[in-house]
DNA sequence: TCCAATATTAAAAAATTGTAAACAACCCCA
DNA sequence: TGGGGTTGTTTACAATTTTTTAATATTGGA
C-alpha cells in the first residue's frame, strides 16, 4: 500500500473465528487497521465507536444480518460515503444483487482467498483516493491537481498554466533530476519546439513565487525540486 | 437510473458476440448509453472517441488482451480516472489479483448473469458520484437536477437549459477544475462541434444570473465552481 | 582564468478570455 | 399564421494574461 499519512482503518464483522483471524492477517500485513466484530450489533458499535474507512460485513451474522448493518449504518451521515463490502456464502445471483443495491461496493462469496479480498480491498481504496482528488504535499507546499491550486503554507499562490505543469513535474518526484530535455517533452509535448532559454524563464518565476532555493539547478543537466 | 444532463457512456469490448449483445441490452435497458468494441484495438480507438465513463473489457480478445489495453489506456491522462471492469472466463485467483492490480476496478467471471452485472455498475457510478441525490446544495445555493431548478437564498433563479447543465456540472465537484475540453464533451456531447466562444458565452450568462465570483477561471485550463 | 551554461530582464509575440451585438432556430400563444 | 420572446450560437473586437524571444549579465566548474 502507499505510504500516507494514517493508516486506514478497516472493520471486519463475522462470527466465524476463523475467518476474522485469517483476514485480519492478511489485511494487516497490507498495511491496514483492522478491528474485528463478531455480531451485526457489535459491528454497528465498532464502526460508531473507530469510524473505519471499510467494513467487510458477512451477510449470516447472529442478531443483525449484514444487509441490515448496512442499511441502519447508510442512515448515519458519518457512513453515507464508507465503503462496504458483503461476505457470503450464498452464492445466488439474486442475493448478490440485493447486497449490492443495499448500499454495498463489492460483494465476495466464500470461501474467499484473502488475496483476493485484499486485492478488492486495494482496488476500492485506489478507486476512493481517485475520487477525492490526491493533493500533493511536500514539505509545507500542497499541490493540487485537481483544483489547479497551489497553496505555500496554507496561502495560495497563483502559478500560470506552464509554471504549474512545470512545478507539478518537478514536484512528482522529489530530488530527483529532471533533465532539460525531460522537461520539455512533458511540458510542452514531442512536437512543439521552443528555444532553450524559455525553461529558465518559467523556472525564474516559479522561484519568484515559491522562494529562491525550492529548485535547484544542475548545471548541464537539469532542475530539482527540494524543500 | 435518475435523468441527468446526459447519460453515461459504457463501453464494453468483446470478442464474443453473443456477450456483447446481451450486455448492451441489459445496460441500455437501465438508461445507459453503450458502445461496443470487438477486439482491443478497437476498445482503445473507440474509448478515445467516445470518451467513455466506464469501460468493460473482457480479458481474452484478438489483438490486445483487456490487460493490456487497460495499461494502455491508464498512462492517457483522460483514462486515469475512468471505471474499468474485467471480464473473463479465467476463474482463478491469480488472474484476479493481476486484474484488479493492473488498475481494474471490478473483476467479473464468466457465465455472467446481465443482471449482477448491471448491479456491479450501478454501484460503481454510485461510488464515483458521492451526490447524494438530485438536489445539490452548495452554500446558499440549491440546485435541483430533476426539476431544472436553481435558487439562491430561496429565491429562484431562471436558467436556461445550456446554463443548467453547465452549472450542474460544475458544481458536481466544487472546486475541481473543468477542462474546456470536458465541459464539450459533457454538456454538448462528443459529437457536436460549436465555436470556441459558445462555453464564455454561457459562462457569462450564468456569472450574470448568479454573481459573477462564484465561476473562477482558470486561464488556459478551464473554469472551475467555487463558493 | 576562461567558457559554456544558466540567470535575469525587458519587450515582443502569441494565446486566451470577456463582451457586445447579431443572427438563426425554436416555442408559445393569440 | 404570424408576432414576440427565448435560446443557443457565432462573430468580431478589446482587454488581458501568458509565453516566448532576444539581448545581456552572471555563474560555476574544467
Amino acid at each position: 500500500m502507499a505510504q500516507e499519512t494514517k493508516p486506514r482503518t478497516i472493520l471486519i464483522a463475522d462470527d466465524e473465528p476463523d475467518i476474522l483471524e485469517i483476514v485480519s492477517f492478511n489485511l494487516q500485513a497490507e498495511g491496514y487497521e483492522v478491528i474485528v466484530a463478531r455480531n451485526g450489533n457489535e459491528a454497528i458499535e465498532m464502526s460508531k465507536i473507530h469510524n473505519p474507512d471499510l467494513i467487510i460485513l458477512d451477510v449470516m451474522m447472529p442478531g443483525k444480518t449484514g444487509f441490515e448493518v448496512c442499511k441502519i449504518l447508510r442512515t448515519l451521515p458519518a457512513f453515507e460515503h464508507t465503503v462496504i463490502i458483503f461476505l457470503t456464502a450464498l452464492n445466488d445471483d439474486s442475493t448478490e444483487i440485493k447486497g449490492l443495491e443495499t448500499g454495498g461496493d463489492d460483494y465476495i462469496t466464500k470461501p474467499i482467498s484473502p488475496k483476493v479480498l485484499t486485492s478488492r480491498v486495494n482496488a476500492l481504496f485506489r478507486r476512493i483516493t481517485k475520487e477525492t482528488g490526491s493533493v500533493l504535499q511536500i514539505g509545507d507546499l500542497k499541490i493540487d491537481r485537481e483544483k489547479y491550486i497551489v497553496t505555500s503554507n496554507n496561502e495560495e499562490i497563483t502559478l500560470a498554466r506552464k509554471e504549474f505543469e512545470l512545478l507539478a513535474l518537478l514536484t512528482s518526484k522529489p530530488s530527483k533530476v529532471f533533465l532539460r530535455n525531460e522537461i520539455l517533452h512533458k511540458v510542452w509535448g514531442t512536437d512543439v519546439i521552443v528555444g532553450d532559454r524559455t525553461i529558465d524563464v518559467h523556472i525564474r518565476k516559479i522561484r519568484q513565487k515559491l522562494g529562491a532555493d525550492c529548485i535547484t539547478t544542475v548545471k548541464g543537466v537539469g532542475y530539482k525540486f527540494q524543500m
